[in-house]
DNA sequence: GGAAGGCTGACAGCAAGCTGAACGCCGTTC
DNA sequence: GAACGGCGTTCAGCTTGCTGTCAGCCTTCC
């Protein structure tokens, strides 16, 4: 496994590289953000191991322009005991996990299993519903074989459906993935882009549930 | 969300059940391992909060029990013993997070909004009763393979019935789901709303037992 | 047979959702 | 620096269909 390290703290960051090494993983370690930007956009890693107190900026900034790009590589964040909204904004900005510093390295192992488990097998990144692709990797769609585009915030609405083709996503949870967590909105802007996307995905794509929310018709 | 929460502490239980259900989740809190057990097998939940130190065992065996029978559904363990050991024993068994006690109840958000986004794209736990099917994640019902949409309403009473197939659940329980507390109703809209789901979901699917209450029959 | 409880079709009112249009912001081009 | 275009956001007016209510009928029980 590929294995993208950010951290500045030498002592840690070389106790990780050698411990992921030694259990077979290939490591970069970058130490500061604009390194690991570089890194980050140039070579597909299979898991990020981020530190959010670097010398030239937050790891935060990283990790929301991986998810901003629609990268959805694990990333486990490292973070000192005392910062618990660090952790929360981590969490609220993509992140799959954290950990504690001072932390075990077999617990750093076990997290690695449990992050990267949840990947493993990940299916066929073009989704078909109808007449619909949906490729998540190349974030194209293209309805009867004609390819559209899509706006951020268009496929930020129908990435969400997509996670789950058939369920049902309420207008709330759509709105906070949107907006920054608890960030109020106080327009339609969800009915906008479902409207949006139903013009360019064709109408039946998207179903509502009236008062609970939309669903992608499978 | 309908989540499972496992919890011997009262003022703990309290807290995490308020602050879950003022986010819109329907919480089940079991204090005891037998208890939750039989919920956990009887209901699908979308998630389970689970502490470790029961009264009555660990809270690891429902988790080893629930992985045995394949089922996937997020665990977040909540251990008040900050024990590297403990921790890892629960992610090998198959959690999927946990907290350790005492905990931020934002942080308790972020990290069930975490674990659930991770989760989208699992298959649909689907409950079935004699030829209808439930799917609780899609918000859509089935009868003999024929899909049925559920209002807002219609589907917020089959829930309660469906808290526990074949139990009986008064009519004043029902008024007190569908209606904020206080909120005066003068008519017969429980009865109305039973009848509609009988239009949907064929006569037999719930029964009436007079001058108590309703049942789903199992 | 009478009374109480339950069922259901019909309907008006209204909240939820849809969508075209407008506007401001920002980056690009000339 | 001006003109331009794309995107995000807001708003208003319109459509849709859910909801609570009621009346009349049915069922059950004594």
């Amino acid at each position: 496994m590929r294995i993208l390290l950010v951290e500045d703290e030498l002592g840690l960051g070389e106790a990780v590289q050698e411990h992921a090494a030694s259990a077979g993983h290939a490591v970069d370690w970058m130490k500061t953000l604009e390194e690991a930007e570089h890194a980050a956009q140039s070579i597909a890693y299979h898991l990020v191991l981020l530190d959010l107190a670097l010398p030239d900026g937050s790891g935060l900034d990283l990790l929301r322009g991986l998810r901003g790009r629609g990268d959805k590589v694990p990333v486990i964040i490292l973070t000192a005991r005392d910062r618990i909204s660090d952790r929360i904004a981590g969490l609220n900005a993509g992140a799959d996990d954290y950990l504690v510093k001072p932390f075990d390295l077999d617990e750093l192992s076990a997290r690695i299993l449990a992050v990267t488990r949840r990947y493993a097998g990940d299916p066929n990144p073009v989704l078909r519903l109808g007449d619909l692709e949906i490729d998540q990797t190349a974030r194209s769609v293209s309805v009867a074989g004609v390819q559209t585009e899509l706006t951020a915030r268009e496929w930020a609405v129908l990435e969400l459906l997509m996670r789950r083709p058939g369920a049902l996503v309420s207008k709330d949870r759509i709105e906070d993935a949107l907006y920054a967590f608890g960030a109020e909105i106080e327009s339609n802007a969800v009915e906008v882009y479902v409207s949006r996307l139903r013009k360019k995905l064709g109408r039946e794509a998207i179903h509502t549930v009236r008062g609970l929310g939309y669903r992608l018709e499978p």
